[in-house]
DNA sequence: GTCATAAGATAACGAACGTTATATAATGCT
DNA sequence: AGCATTATATAACGTTCGTTATCTTATGAC
């Protein structure tokens, strides 16, 4: 059946969502592409007119999932001035970011997955991850610019490690009560902040 | 063929070895029972009359790699007194730990595999933990009990979230350049250090 | 309206999955 | 020496894997 070129776009990106959902929640070994399609309403004729082979649609996945990181980060930049680090690491370390695997950020849930994956998936996790780190930074103030960049990489590895500590924790108050040091942590990592308006 | 109860002991131990280096290399989903047993020198055979399941073959070797840490963390601060952190630090971003899923720490490659896991993971991954954390906090000095708690969990955070980060990288230098900033920031958020010898 | 095009469904491929059943053979006991 | 036991190997189970080939049918151009 034969679409308008809309349509398939619209496909194209259902199964863009539902692979990042999908390798999000089940890592890429996890999932098979029919379960990848199935997520997405489709089948996998519908995947492989889209996407090469399940790895090109795992480092798509992973592209769109830190685009997401690099869009928000301004926003919560913008709408929380010099509070956006605290905020970040607030919603970072929530129970309900922690409970959703499938629509959390790719950086806590996708950089163990690079870390076994090829190198076309740590090409892409780097340039993404540089751009997400200046943004930080960029948001920071007091030191050199690679003092900022320190701070920056700092905050960025308590939460993404922190956030899958407390996600592997069994006893939710356990957990709740380590998220709260972790946020604070992050927040004293991160050290001062730029407020830019 | 039957053997004597200590070869029987020793392939279980063979076989829970190789299942720590296969699943720390591939992930849980990421390697089979054929392949587990394989690099253990044996046959799915001797994995079933070793292991009643995949699973338990998991936990087995989350526990006994978390255990590793618990033995190998008084270790280092017998052997580096005041300088244990730092030396901890500089061993768990160091270019061969870094390099090596094998055989490197548990933490690093398990958690996020935990957090996709079942409940009996997340029961032996909090257990662990906690003794793990008590273990850092302990070599800890200034501030009150809790105050060491926040500390070594955020320690731990960033060595965790840190390695797995730089790992993901592509470029060896960025990769080196990162690692060596948040060994300092993981030893700044440790704090003060207990010197007991 | 006809027809080439192509999006997507369906079906099939061999390989690998986790697990179970059966076969083999070395052991400890008698 | 012979026998029950059992650790491990081997073989087979049905299922799912990633991928390719085929089929169906809605579309846009004429």
């Amino acid at each position: 059946m034969r679409y308008t070129p809309e349509q398939k776009e619209e496909t194209k990106k259902k199964i863009l969502e539902a692979a990042g959902e999908s390798f999000r929640s089940h890592g890429y070994a996890g999932v098979g592409v029919d379960g990848l399609a199935k997520h997405a309403g489709v089948t996998s004729g519908a995947f492989y007119s889209n996407f090469k082979s399940k790895k090109e649609a795992f480092d798509a996945a992973l592209s769109f999932g830190l685009d997401e990181v690099i869009t928000a980060l301004p926003k919560f930049q913008q709408d929380n001035g010099s509070d956006w680090i605290k905020a970040f690491a607030q919603y970072y370390l929530s129970k309900s970011h922690r409970k959703d695997l499938a629509c959390g950020c790719a950086m806590a849930t996708l950089t163990s997955e690079v870390v076994r994956a090829d190198t076309k998936a740590h090409t892409v996790y780097e340039n993404k991850m540089l751009k997400i780190v200046d943004l930080i930074a960029d948001g920071l103030s007091g030191g050199s610019e690679d003092e900022k960049l320190v701070r920056a990489w700092s905050f960025l590895s308590i939460l993404i490690g922190g956030i899958n500590v407390v996600r592997a924790l069994k006893t939710a108050s356990v957990s709740d009560d380590i998220a709260m040091m972790l946020e604070e942590s992050a927040i004293n990592a991160a050290g001062k902040v730029k407020n830019r308006f």
